[in-house]
DNA sequence: TTAACATTTGAATAAATGTTCAAATGAAGA
DNA sequence: TCTTCATTTGAACATTTATTCAAATGTTAA
């Protein structure tokens, strides 16, 4: 990573922190599954499978939404593997992939409650 | 909350879930705490405050970004909550203000590289 | 084969968001 | 006071994103 050491205030810690940054792969991936949580309606449905699966027509239920808008987000979190499905006839059931999605979850439930 | 019960696949399941759900303003606030890591350039920021605080033209150099672009998201983190700053003359430091967020984050670094 | 149903998909629209540029603050030193 | 410098601000633009609607799958039961 090029520094204009110009421009620095100060050079020796600016250094330190670059380099203990991540690569930049890992900043998006980071970056992803917080953005998968940022949207009240997809932090719902995430929510909503904290305890135990649900199908895609129970989830629009749950969440007040057309089950069109539930099934478009669910395929985001699918891509993202923060949720799996599985399919049992008509039905389609989907659960979280992700145990460490569900502790940033309680965590950050336990931080807004402090 | 209104259920629709005819709709309802697993009308017990689904009471359950409503029931063990956050209120609408918990679910926001945590919405916001995830989108404010949401963006790449964004977390790069609260990355580069995760060891020790920063001016603002150095997280620019850190960041590879205009110093414009990230006064306005230090806005934004700082609205929420999440950094907070001082003066030093015409120099501004920034650092987290938020523990919280620290654990968020170091949690999802272990989450990437597992 | 049909009909009914749960879910998915694609296109379209509206709203939110990040960056840029130029101008405005506010503090320090000449 | 004037100048310089670090930072902030506002408006404009381009991009991303969530939701809606209509149509398409794919499965079951008649």
């Amino acid at each position: 990573m090029e520094i204009c050491s110009e421009k620095c205030i100060n050079l020796a810690n600016v250094k330190k922190t670059i380099r203990s940054f991540p690569d930049q792969d890992t900043i998006v991936g980071i970056a992803d599954i917080f953005k998968a949580l940022s949207d009240p309606s997809r932090l719902k449905i995430v929510l909503s499978l904290l305890h135990r699966e649900h199908c895609v027509c129970d989830i629009a239920v749950i969440c007040s939404q057309s089950e069109s808008a539930i099934s478009h987000q669910l395929r985001i979190l699918r891509v993202l593997k923060i949720v799996k499905n599985r399919r049992e006839g008509k039905i389609v059931y989907y659960s979280l992939d992700d145990d460490h999605v569900k502790s940033l979850i309680r965590m950050s439930l336990d931080h807004i409650h402090h």
